[in-house]
DNA sequence: CCGTAAATGTCGTCG
DNA sequence: CGACGACGTTTACGG
């Protein structure tokens, strides 16, 4: 990895066009090939960057470097003044560990489905249809089909991918009538309304609740 | 902005649980507060960080960092072995001029309907509903109103959010019936099918060749 | 390689 | 400050 503050000027030309004046960055340039240019605030997301797989080449005479891809997207670095140039080993990364994302949701609600209300029945996690597969698909202790959508957050996308699943169950004369639920840690009420407008109801999930019931917590760090 | 490249483990503690086991890896801290690490590899993203407004806590004691912000999410650091350290004045950054974005295409749509047919005449560019405003309405030679919604990328979401505009367009006795045309750079057949499927026809927009027939072009740079 | 869905999404705008 | 949609979204996963 290299770093290279300086003053630069960097033009990128691809999807879009962007353009950043004349200012001291910093330039990252990865082993792989890729480019990030930040500055010394925001967030995580550089001012200008190119994803790998990518060229760089470098001309040592104009002082400007010029970054391509195989589509044809082009990110010109002009550098006016070198402030520090470093270059370090940092060797291959062991990689991130996570927990606590929707996949982890959909797991603990499988093995307790409780929230839903008393008496479900798992009929199986990650139901296939032919537009992708459900969530949750369980059976109310009435004996109803139910589809079970889940999101960490709520929003009407989900609302409407739900939509289309029950839209092609219900098709489906062997399950249906399937009944929908939209499960989430957080439902935005644009969301809500719209999933109660279509019979959809509405249910809060509380991650570290559905963490309790689990028995086999503490696996991961 | 500090750039210290160190042999570090790190882990994260918010929305969800994130771990970084022992590795060289860059950690930026940037001025506003905010801190990156990243690997040699992979894209823009960094494997962790924490976003503004956050405080960075060191305790050179133990050689650790503890990041924290307002809704109480954590980023730990342990520093085992330093390779570099250095700070560098970076000053506030100009910020970049953006090109060709979806807000272009639909300006330039606006300006010359014709992509959508001959006699085509604007009612307004983000014509207020009450679910949000509809990126162009217009109405044909015929003198049928027509909902356009413009996508850089075609994709369902585009035709799922055309299709809700429609909906509550209809609705109202004034302007229906609504037609509905979905324009975009580049559609998804997906896309493209479950339109015509709704009755929704389709165009796709070259932008270089309503660039050209826009008289205040080369306005940026 | 395409297509879909998730994301600690982030970022802008508008109320 | 929340809601909503765009993003050079990126990234992971499945066919």
């Amino acid at each position: 990895m290299r770093l290279l503050v300086a003053e630069c000027t960097v033009t990128y030309r691809g999807r879009l066009s962007a353009h950043l004046p004349r200012a001291t960055r910093l330039i990252m340039f990865k082993s792989d090939g890729s480019v990030l240019i930040h500055s010394d605030g925001g967030s995580y997301k550089p001012l200008n960057w190119m994803s790998p797989p990518c060229v760089v080449r470098e001309n040592t005479e104009t002082a400007e470097f010029v970054v391509t891809n195989k589509s044809g997207e082009t990110l010109s670095i002009e550098v006016h003044q070198v402030h520090s140039d470093n270059s370090h080993e940092l060797g291959v990364d062991p990689g991130l560990i996570k927990d606590g994302v929707e996949a982890h949701l959909q797991i603990l609600l499988a093995e307790n489905l409780s929230p839903l209300g008393q008496g479900y029945t798992l009929v199986r996690r990650e139901y296939p249809t032919a537009i992708g597969p459900v969530d949750i698909l369980c059976k109310s202790a009435q004996g109803e089909t139910v589809a079970v959508e889940i999101k960490r957050r709520g929003e009407i996308d989900g609302v409407e991918q739900l939509t289309r699943y029950l839209e092609l169950l219900n098709r489906d004369p062997l399950i249906a009538p399937v009944r929908g639920v939209f499960a989430a840690q957080e439902i935005k009420p644009q969301a809500r309304t719209l999933a109660l407008d279509r019979g959809i109801s509405c249910i809060t999930l509380d991650y570290e609740a559905l963490k309790g019931t689990d028995d086999s917590s503490l696996r991961l760090f």
